[in-house]
DNA sequence: GCGTACTACGTACGGCGTACGCAGGTAAGA
DNA sequence: TCTTACCTGCGTACGCCGTACGTAGTACGC
């Protein structure tokens, strides 16, 4: 059978496969809910960086290294904070049976998310967040298209390609939205950049500027996603040329 | 006029922003191109971690704080490392006239790239990389379009999804072939988690296993990345319903 | 020639993740 | 019931990190 040792140099590094509670010693004062509320009110409030186990730790009202009885490394208190995150999504009970309007509302749900949590697109990148949440989540889109003919591997590669567009779009709103020194910085890099006559190409793109698409907000989202769903629920053709 | 200035409290945040050279002082002892080589070479050896402004500075031979005058803040470090990667791409004196072809085979060069710069998709996300070798690719990828109806809005969306696509892509690649302890212990819990039978849609959807597609190795990427660019070419329809 | 802006860099500060060891408490096995 | 092994809580300490600051030397513009 399996190891299923939780100490020593064997324990495993993923914390899913860790029991929160052994049942032996004393009841512990916190939970894992608890800690990563703790977390992810610090990340909300002052940044990821400011998320560290001493800050953590000091919000529980807890010592330091009392914290790595519940989470052994740092990224596993990450991978805390987004399993909490995709906790707060509302799925329904099950999809209506309109894949595309299915995805469109639980994608939206999930920008709306991402704009509490402005850290989280940072975090996503590579890191799986198969927590119980991530579990109930990944069910729940796989449910979506269940009544279409993709492949289970089709099924993952829409689940991955959908969110990794969602991050992508939520932290380059976030950084384009924060103002700040950087970005004023950046409108006189890029009008030097235009008017030096060196890069015709992009001086023609941004000639429009960006001060001509105020009306809806979402509409570059909500455009772009439509059109990523159409391509993901196309059913496979043949293979590319090149 | 704009303020020039390098340095004080309004020094600007974007290093292309300072002039690499003033013409006052002794020569500088290194340039910006090889302290970003020093610093990708260290990245590609032993990791993005490892490349702090100390291990820089040592690996130019340089004391640390001397670094700080090529780079004021680590941030910029960052900036210099993208760019030098960027710089790595052979791009063709011009487009082939076919969007196609010419966005493929970028993207199937990049992806070259990030496969030995394995760091690259973690930083890149929200980070312009607007340099002089992201400026040449820029203007490229733009003069690939050149030919489509898109407009200017619409080709700056292109780059920007191709190339978070090809970012998670590569990241994807690169966690799931790193092979070592972590996938280990993912495997028994994927294991655990669909025998549970608690997660029907997500036990079918692996039913068919990683194992049934070792054929083509970047089949996945090509197939993906070719739905991606048709997408991306169609001329945009009228807006979605939801 | 002189002043000034630049380069080079040693020291130091506050913060980080976390290894280690110890005290005290609790549940399982005798 | 008593023992014992393991758990929790946590203070201390180590080696990193980014970087503020001060000082000394150098080479160009006037």
């Amino acid at each position: 059978m399996t190891d299923d040792r939780t100490t020593g140099p064997e324990a495993p590094e993923l914390i899913w496969l860790r029991p929160e509670r052994t049942g032996r010693g004393p009841r512990p004062a916190h939970s894992r809910d608890s800690i990563a509320a703790a977390a992810v009110a610090i990340a909300d409030a002052e940044g990821l960086d400011a998320a560290s186990m001493r800050r953590v730790a000091a919000a529980l009202g807890a010592g330091t290294m009392s914290l790595y009885n519940y989470v052994p490394k740092k990224e596993q208190l990450l991978d805390l904070m987004l399993d909490a995150v995709v906790g707060e999504y509302d799925l329904p009970a099950e999809p209506s049976g309109d894949p595309r309007d299915d995805l469109h509302l639980l994608l939206r749900q999930q920008l709306a998310a991402l704009r509490r949590h402005t850290w989280v697109p940072r975090l996503v990148i590579g890191r799986p967040s198969l927590g119980p949440n991530g579990l109930r989540y990944t069910e729940y889109f796989l449910a979506c298209l269940a009544g279409t003919d993709l492949s289970g591997a089709a099924k993952m590669e829409a689940m991955a390609l959908l969110n990794g567009f969602l991050c992508q779009y939520a932290e380059w709103e976030h950084t384009t939205a924060a103002g700040g020194r950087w970005q004023a910085d950046l409108v006189v890099y890029l009008q030097r950049v235009v008017v030096s006559g060196e890069y015709p190409q992009l001086a023609q793109a941004m000639a429009g500027g960006p001060a001509a698409e105020p009306p809806a907000p979402d509409a570059v989202f909500d455009r772009t996603l439509h059109r990523l769903i159409s391509a993901v629920l196309t059913p496979e053709g043949p293979a590319p040329r090149v």
